[in-house]
DNA sequence: TAGTGGTCTAGACCACGAG
DNA sequence: TCGTGGTCTAGACCACTAT
């Protein structure tokens, strides 16, 4: 019967109606009650939509007012939740690239094994890509991910560039959450030959580990980001 | 009747066991028809209890499974929920000091102004501080409150060296959410002195603009983070 | 199959803010 | 006062996983 979950649908439809203009920024939605008799629903099943939509940084509530539509967010990386390079900057695909500049079948690095549970012994593809925004370089990611999570998807081409949409459909990981940490460092050698820039600068460094469903780790992923590309990040109070 | 809300106080109550270890690293959590009967509650209040736990990544749930703790995170500031820097490092609060290095009335430079959504001429209270673990610097943090936001801000002592607790008990101010950009860049001569070492290093710049519940922009901060600190995040998926 | 978490109902009353 | 979002009930059925 739902495919997707009722509170999924309303929150892609509100966020489509919000994308698409049909709300303005600044405008306010229909109260939580309308929302559910239009959809059909309970009032609890809204309010499950208007958390994810909050939590996005799309709308706002206030308390004894209403919910508003947000400004228009600026263009940069939101991390609230676990989303492909792409989606994350939120600007058309067009003018995103993914440079595969390494794909291979090796053992895990002490760190890796370590975040990916493994022995040292296990197979682990290694996959190193150069995002670029408008052909720029803007951030070199070097994903690890369990050989017998993905066999053989350092042999063929991701689908649509997207390690996560790759992982989801034809290997059937469905991802649940990530822990990051984020850092800054200067950019080595190595890294600043693969992004074709100088090294030395200060960029933002990241480490994830994604797990499944299951909650085991799945994707192990070092990242360097050039300073141009900041991350954008809404948090809520307790 | 209910001073805090049956959910924040199951989850406060968990969130202390867990610390406490009274659960451990894996165990699983009694299952949600169990906690609410414990609780005297229904099951959709121990659900909103447990999204906390979920989200500030001390619990993990799996579907036909069941609750688990999850494994003690690392050291490190959690930016999953809006907090004061010792909360978000998570120490012992001895360990952590705070140096106010400057405190006065000015007037807004541009991108303050903008944030804050104030006019070139509105005093603003400037708080910059260095913050330390263990004596050691860590961070530099540069706060602009608009002066009606909290007149007098600069003239006191804050609470227990937090702006967030003396923004709320001193002068009514409730904070709801925050919007923080991270990138890295090297550290200016200025800053570096304010911190007492030596310039040109990486570090994480950050800027957050936090709201209050009325969604007015109450607090704007510039953040220089050492290397050292790196910032945690707990990533849900979609 | 048994037990778990995921979704959802159809209400209720409370807390907050504007007029 | 009135309309809003915030909290909560006491169930129900579904989806998932281990056995």
């Amino acid at each position: 019967m739902h495919r997707q979950p009722m509170y999924r649908v309303i929150n892609e439809d509100l966020a489509a109606q919000i994308q698409g203009g049909v709300f303005s920024s600044g405008d306010q939605l229909p109260n939580e009650h309308d929302l559910a008799k239009q959809y059909g629903v309970s009032r609890m099943t809204v309010r499950q939509a208007l958390n994810l939509l909050e939590e996005d940084g799309l709308v706002a509530r206030r308390h004894g007012i209403g919910t508003f539509v947000s400004e228009k967010s600026r263009r940069g990386r939101r991390l609230n939740r676990l989303r492909s390079f792409s989606e994350e900057l939120g600007s058309a695909p067009d003018n995103i690239t993914s440079d595969v500049v390494r794909a291979e079948l090796v053992y895990p690095p002490k760190d890796v094994a370590e975040a990916l549970e493994l022995a040292s012994d296990d197979s682990v593809s290694r996959l190193t890509r150069v995002r670029r925004v408008n052909k720029e370089p803007a951030a070199l990611q070097d994903a690890w991910i369990p050989y017998s999570v993905a066999p053989g998807i350092v042999r063929e081409p991701l689908i649509d560039n997207s390690l996560y949409r790759t992982l989801a459909e034809r290997h059937g990981v469905a991802l649940r959450w990530a822990d990051q940490s984020m850092t800054a460092s200067l950019l080595g050698k190595e890294e600043a030959r693969s992004l074709g820039i100088e090294p030395g600068g200060a960029v933002l460094h990241g480490l994830r580990t994604t797990y499944s469903t299951e909650n085991r780790p799945v994707e192990y992923t070092r990242g360097w980001t050039l300073p141009e590309f900041p991350l954008l990040l809404r948090i809520e109070a307790e």
